[in-house]
DNA sequence: GTTGATCTTATTTCTC
DNA sequence: GAGAAATAAGATCAAC
């Protein structure tokens, strides 16, 4: 076995390790993130809102952006096309 | 929401309005640091590592948190239950 | 599902309905099974054990064996990656 | 800690650990009746049909069943109160 | 009766 | 792109 590539030099061992701690890093990060989107909610719920509604809502805004970009996309594919930008 | 039906005050909307803002902005911080990951895990690949193996062990330290955050808190209802917390 | 629309000959609509029908008793069935584990909780409960702590402890052996698969997964991820298996 | 009431005897131990040996088989076999359920989805799925509709109609058929429980309830309550049951 | 915990469903993400 | 796995969301239920 010691011939073989599993045998990592100190540099590789290296990169590894610290590929491995910013992952980690950064789904802390990310978790953090997701709470705090938890905690508005939370905070709305408190104000009375409905937040199913609210989640609902959001969730429109985010297609009707996806099709702007989307349509923005398209424009500028024509644009460059006919040379116009 | 209130007896009223759907008819909000001004500052109601307001508060709604800012609400919506600020899960908007974390939902797109929370895409960013997902995408953050991805990076890393394109980067390891690159560089010749295996990436589902990565993704085992990250997982498998993950697992051991779990873990040690599960017996910690045996540990406290235990103390508890003992008297001794 | 087709190009037709909805709709269904008969054979398709006996191979739904025939579907629906066992998850209808898979799904009695399970819910079966998860009222006995809320007895067998009650139970120890009223013979005076925490089971709050009891959570805990059956929690903490599930991860102990999630923990031990994925270790199994990683050691044969690396003996295929070493050619080994 | 010795003279506490964390000190069990052998049968109430054994009680214990019955019970979450009980708890453990039942966990077991309520997955394995989930993972069956799974694999009917995935056969209709196979097979052509849209599951996510199909999920709406257990759910719909579920929702009636309750009902007409809610309605029995309702009846055999009123039949007791007249007597004619 | 309201929070907190658990369980289930649904969506997203990853792997093959 | 289909199937499997992870994550997130919602519903449900018990405890205080």
């Amino acid at each position: 076995m010691e011939d073989t590539a599993t045998v990592l030099t100190e540099a590789t061992k290296e990169k590894l390790r610290q590929g491995i701690t910013r992952i980690e890093r950064l789904a802390e990060e990310k978790q953090e993130v997701a709470d705090q989107i938890k905690d508005v909610y939370a905070e709305l719920k408190a104000f009375g809102f409905d937040t199913k509604a609210i989640r609902q809502v959001v969730k429109l805004r985010k297609l009707d952006r996806a099709e702007r970009d989307e349509m923005d996309m398209i424009l500028s594919t024509y644009l460059i096309a006919t040379g116009d930008a």
